[in-house]
DNA sequence: GCACACAATTGAACATTGTTCAATATTTCG
DNA sequence: CGAAATATTGAACAATGTTCAATTGTGTGC
């Protein structure tokens, strides 16, 4: 057995966190079971209950990890660029390319949520809002004309529209293979919406 | 027991598919199991696999349906309005519509998708065409001089985008609350990225 | 009408899942 | 060193998908 003093409670998290993250991106996301974590980083199940409340949060917390990676990625981009409208079209291209290199991961953040979904933890739907935010930055000195709510709407659309181009290549529904890449729909999708709101 | 001739394999079919359907509206596609199915039809679960090879292929035949709801919910659409533009705009919405009015149904077909599904029988990838389909033929008489490729371009970025747009509202990662409806956020994307193509 | 063969249907069985919690092992403290 | 506190276990429960020998109903040939 364990001793108590082998690991904390913090250090028996991170632990089951990165054992989890490992079988998912291995196997995806069907593959991740509380025994399987466990017997992985040397406890029983009955410990990870002592850590986690139940699954769902377990998985919350996997997702928020994954979202905290691709809001870095996110904000190298925007450090790389000095022009607003490249810098908006690489963002694009660069969720695409987090979620297809990391394709079980990201898609467990978008499996697991429910549409009745009302208990959602305050400090997760903070997380979300966390993306908009950088794409509002971005879009503000973009189109400096429209008023704060405009770039919202404008933001959501942009993220959204990303999101589910992206969403269906990577679960090839997009009927595309090869004849048109994934960037040249991004591209299409960014250039004109741009080039309609800036008309 | 119940006879073997009171129903034939296509009525238990039916009937399966239809207690299912039930199933997933009520309570989502998490509550759908095999015996529920089978009590709820008054059979065993072994009467289901000799009239489903296993659950992809259930849940394969339930979407395939829903599917099918959608499409001719977009027929309609299609024969209401001569405007190519209006058309294309009222078929965006009509799609939030149905995800909206049908949620658990349709979050069921991407529920279930997976990354390596390589798997996905060719009737189904055909229904999966029969979308794209119809928004070609109408973006076809709204851009004329484009090449058919670059159409083939536009239809993908305006599914996709949509989609994405229903799939985050419907799920609530959208960050809105009635400031801006889902149906701004549409509108935004259809009239600004139509006015880029067309630019 | 009866027995036999065939086919439809069952439901027990297996492995696996999330989750709980009394029992046990280990450490700490007086 | 003994006792109290705490960390950890793992058996138990209900539910899942899936299989398949056993059973039961039906139709056919005599």
């Amino acid at each position: 057995m364990a001793r108590r003093s082998d690991h904390s409670r913090d250090e028996i998290r991170e632990m089951s966190l990165q054992a989890a993250e490992q079988l998912i991106i291995a196997q995806g996301y069907k593959a991740l079971s509380a025994r399987k974590v466990a017997s992985e980083i040397g406890y029983t199940v009955g410990t990870l209950y002592l850590v986690f409340k139940n699954q769902d949060e377990f998985i919350l917390h996997i997702n928020s990890r994954t979202l905290d990676e691709l809001y870095q990625s996110m904000q190298t981009v925007i450090d790389d660029h000095q022009d607003a409208h490249a810098c908006v079209l690489a963002l694009c291209r660069n969720y695409y390319d987090f979620a297809a290199a990391n394709a079980n991961r990201w898609l467990l953040i978008f499996e697991h949520a429910l549409p009745e979904d009302n208990g959602v933890p305050d400090w997760y739907q903070q997380r979300i809002r966390g993306g908009f935010e950088m794409l509002e930055k971005l879009l503000q000195s973009l189109v400096a004309t429209h008023k704060p709510q405009q770039i919202g709407t404008a933001a959501r659309v942009l993220w959204g529209s990303v999101h589910g181009i992206t969403m269906l290549a990577i679960t090839r529904k997009l009927d595309v293979v090869g004849i048109e890449s994934v960037y040249e729909l991004i591209d299409s999708l960014v250039e004109n919406y741009l080039a309609g709101l800036t008309r």
